[in-house]
DNA sequence: TGCAGCTCGGGCAAATTTCCCAAGCCGGAT
DNA sequence: ATCCGGCTTGGGAAATTTGCCCGAGCTGCA
């Protein structure tokens, strides 16, 4: 079937749906130029499919958030920095979207896209470049992409202190006592981890810090 | 068009994201007794949609959660009481599924479902049976045996529904807009959920709506 | 020496949270 | 039929927090 790959793109689709699945190989399919030559249906599959098809693209359709999927990418990139991968899903938070791409994703795109604008960001991402669908590209524009790494990494350790606890539970009032800082301090901490990382909403700093292993749920 | 009808299942389909209705599409007509009829891609919609094709079956595939897809449930059956409704997500909460029977559905699969499993469940559902997939059955048949109240039993439906979205990232304003409520109600609710439950930070809310599954981190 | 980055907090306007309250609606009990 | 209670929806007003600006002390490093 490999040879099939010569004249056209070949794809990996990662989805823990099965009929998600079948949907987009169908999708996919009628295009012509794009054929799907394997599945996954979980991250830790994923590149075992890989190396035992090495598509061209690997499509990524985590409709769970975070973890498992950015582990994914990162488990192939590692072992295959050739990858390329395009993340896509129907979240579009600018925490997410940095990580994916820090993690080595070379797209991503919502499932709000046009077909028409999903299959071209598989073609470009195939031809090397970055893609991303238009409601991305606006969330990162506001939140000013920064070249840094892991979201953690922008924190320094007082920071991820906080983040460690607020996530936890305990209130403005207990880290000011338990770290023996005012209170002004820690809501100082809080508004700029919420920058750095770019979570707009304290539920998101807490999936973050969940996802980053700084507190168990 | 109706001609078709006559010979298989007509379907309308509603789900939000383009490219996921053209892929269930493909899959439900690759079947040959299905016929995709209509597409409507929001709540409202539906059942204008509804009315002017008379479906045998109603796909609801609500990727975002809940209320929206209950209230089109009620929306047509409250007009249309023969509606078949089948309810295709990727929720398998006990609440989310008691919910949509109450409000009418005919139907609840996951999207974890095969393929076939799918298919056959919208057959079911145009005989005029009841349907739900195995996972289904599961969750419901453990909650019916667990005489301990869930935190999520002392909540009602709309509480349920933006305690789910808080803790999966939206803002208050999103929260608002996506239910169409006012963002005072939205910060009601926030507030009455909070004192219902007993968390005193939105930290330990996201907590317990993780650890009721009302959200995956 | 000097810059850069972390840590710590003040200030202040704008926004949100916290409670309390009211009204409509619906289902169940009396 | 009527009442009670709970859900849903929002207003109001005080209290608190956020968002963003600022300065200052400390450290490490070039």
């Amino acid at each position: 079937m490999s040879e099939i790959a010569a004249t056209g793109i070949s794809v990996l689709l990662v989805d823990d749906h099965p009929i998600v699945r079948q949907g987009y190989r169908r999708v996919l399919e009628s295009q012509g130029d794009l054929h799907v030559v394997a599945e996954a249906d979980n991250a830790a599959d994923a590149y075992g499919a890989f190396k035992a098809h090495d598509p061209d693209v690997v499509v990524l359709d985590i409709s769970m958030p975070g973890a498992s999927g950015l582990e994914a990418i990162r488990n192939i990139r590692a072992r295959s920095p050739r990858a390329r991968i395009l993340v896509f899903t129907m979240h579009n938070e600018a925490v997410l979207v940095k990580s994916a791409f820090a993690a080595g994703a070379s797209g991503f795109v919502t499932k709000s896209s046009e077909p028409s604008a999903v299959v071209n960001a598989i073609r470009s991402v195939a031809r090397g470049e970055r893609a991303m669908s238009d409601d991305i590209a606006h969330v990162l524009a506001e939140d000013s992409l920064s070249p840094t790494g892991s979201v953690l990494d922008q924190l320094g350790e007082r920071e991820i202190e906080i983040l460690r606890q607020f996530a936890g539970g305990a209130t403005t009032e207990e880290i000011a006592t338990h770290l023996n800082l005012s209170v002004k301090t820690v809501q100082n901490y809080h508004y700029l981890i919420k920058s750095k990382t770019g979570a707009r909403t304290d539920a998101q700093l807490v999936r973050l810090a969940a996802t980053c292993g700084l507190t168990r749920i």
